[in-house]
DNA sequence: CGAAAATTTGACATGACTCAACTGGAGTGG
DNA sequence: CCACTCCAGTTGAGTCATGTCAAATTTTCG
């Protein structure tokens, strides 16, 4: 096996266990696909054909609002998954936009190979369920944070949540992860010195 | 087979196909609850015990801020599910409360049935995979509107995506989902007549 | 080095909150 | 069936968190 795919048969077994014969089966339904910085995974009006795995990089996942502000949902990076997920599922076109901030690596799979990997291996279905579980109780959290908490409070989560993010990040980019413009970020970071 | 699980079984087909021996012995891990208005289904430090399918009723499920403020995540009502999730999957105590805003029926799995129904019938991986597709989608989605929209703006997406729900709801509830006061939203009604 | 982008700063604007007072049902007990 | 209470809803004055715009400064990177 090509050891640069460790870190996916790691990630397989946290969650269901998986024998070498099984992973082989697995992996070849996936394909490698390498990413510079600053290029787009989606792009708005694009369908989001597969499910990436990140072996290595780090990306953002925003919406554009009508007055052109981009707000971020997350921060997908190593040893997680990429996608718009709506648009994977239903087939639409995304309303989301996903570029790289750091070169990338990734395991991808599309949909009629996800779709064949389940009948042909059906504890993938459970690894997917135990998947997106975690990421509705992820977006859960999400909605509650913005609810319960303003923008400094929600910066002091984010840095313990995410430590290791926040030096890999820009200003701009965690003002849009807060929900404030760069303006009253970088007011808001002074006060607290 | 009881004609008043019939949305149950609706329920089911529409995401799986389910023949009626199969339905027998899906609801055999189900068991009914009545549960009256205003009552509550969770407390905060409860641990949330089931997943219930809403055969009637109405639910707001709602976090409490530490000055007293309930903020509503969803309302769940007939021919959808309520729980904490993240409860229930992680056994931790939950931090939300889920009150009956109308008189309601559920069917009720504890999380040891529907791990030996996961068994039994591995189909159901499948159904439960794809509703927590749908629920982080939803989710999703409303962590973008609360970016995107001000107060005003979510309001009407309110309205045109819930239409059955607005003269079930009080004022002062659709303002707690909505992130605003109820003397905001007051005002906020008004000015649009 | 030079251009473009990120960050800072300050004056001003506004969406949304707070608090308090008032109105008007809805439910309850006598 | 009335009197009473209790919420929900309304209104208005004052305030605060955060946004806007524009200019200055620093950093990044080709």
């Amino acid at each position: 096996m090509n050891p640069s795919l460790l870190p996916f048969k790691h990630h397989l077994n946290k969650v269901i266990p998986v024998n070498e014969e099984e992973f082989e089966h697995v992996i070849s339904y996936f394909s490698v696909k390498s990413i510079k910085k600053k290029e787009y995974l989606i792009l708005p009006s694009q369908v989001c054909k597969y499910e990436s795995y990140i072996l290595s990089g780090l990306f953002q996942t925003a919406v554009l609002d009508e007055l052109g502000r981009l707000h971020t949902l997350y921060f997908p990076h190593e040893d997680w998954w990429v996608s718009d997920f709506k648009s994977f599922k239903t087939g639409q076109e995304s309303s989301m936009e996903i570029v790289t901030l750091e070169d990338a690596v990734l395991l991808q799979i599309s949909k009629p190979k996800l779709e064949a990997l389940y009948e042909t291996f059906p504890k993938f279905e459970r690894f997917f369920r135990l998947l997106n579980e975690n990421a509705g109780i992820a977006l859960q959290d999400r909605v509650t944070q913005n609810f319960v908490h303003n923008a400094e409070k929600r910066y002091q989560e984010f840095r313990t949540k995410y430590p290791s993010l926040q030096n890999r990040l820009s200003q701009k980019i965690i003002a849009s992860y807060l929900g404030v413009t760069p303006e009253y970020f970088s007011q808001m970071s002074k006060k607290k010195e």
